[in-house]
DNA sequence: ATAGTATATTTGTCAACACGAATATAGTCT
DNA sequence: AGACTATATTCGTGTTGACAAATATACTAT
């Protein structure tokens, strides 16, 4: 009965668990901005390479990121979500990591090492959205 | 430096381990009803009543949801939030569960115990909304 | 082939938490 | 007081996952 119905409740359950991370929501505060590969994520966020390895994996495995290879990099970013509810609430969580301060910082510091055309892909949430009210 | 300003990455990574259960998701698709008493969560979602307790507290620690003493019985609804970026996201969090099947289920299963005059407190998002594009 | 760099995985340890079962607390009634 | 009901907590057990350290894999270059 609950066999296929269930399929919903347990994605919202796999993203919501792969959320519950701060290390990991740092990670998907930096890719908010476009594909970041790990030595940048890493050093960006100050914790060891096989930490953001660890937690890019449980990201991929839970449909959030994607890598994509480039030579010796792997340039990983969001991954682009099928369900449009899965989306809209990806997006929410999105939105508030960028409110994060700390997420910011970590933007602050990507940016010292590259310099990136690359657009953003999520609005920043620079000025009035959910703040206002 | 990292002290005070994680407040808002401790807080959205204790919100999103709150909704990383499926049990939990469950209860606050009831509580996007309107508030529900302990006894009737417990037998909507036909779990036992200390673990439809257990969950209850979780929530409640992680300023989810808050309980209304009634004599004998505790109403449980869902926490006005003050934050309005953790507004925003426990909203999208509430809409998607709003689409879950077995969450409707519940609903349904609710329904047939109670007749309930409480207005929605979040739309159950029943036609278009993130569903369209 | 050898060295070197980027990324991923394994191993061992520890803490968080989900569950069932039992029990405790709190309030209501006669 | 005692019986009864609703809710909360504790206990014992198993699973998941976070971490550091070490190691493995994959690719590049000389």
């Amino acid at each position: 009965m609950t066999a296929h119905n269930d399929y919903r409740l347990a994605s919202l359950e796999t993203v919501f668990k792969a959320l519950a991370d701060r290390t990991r929501l740092r990670i998907l505060g930096l890719l908010l901005g476009g594909e970041v590969c790990v030595c940048h994520i890493h050093e960006s966020l100050d914790v060891p390479q096989p930490t953001a390895s660890r937690h890019l994996a449980y990201l991929r495995r839970a449909g959030l990121v994607e890598g994509r290879k480039d030579g010796l990099w792997v340039h990983y970013s969001l991954a682009s979500l099928q369900d449009p509810v899965m989306r809209t609430l990806v997006n929410a969580a999105g939105h508030a990591i960028g409110h994060v301060d700390s997420a910011k910082q970590d933007r602050r510091r990507l940016g010292q090492r590259i310099e990136r055309p690359t657009p953003r892909r999520i609005a920043p949430a620079s000025t009035r959205c959910c703040t206002q009210r």
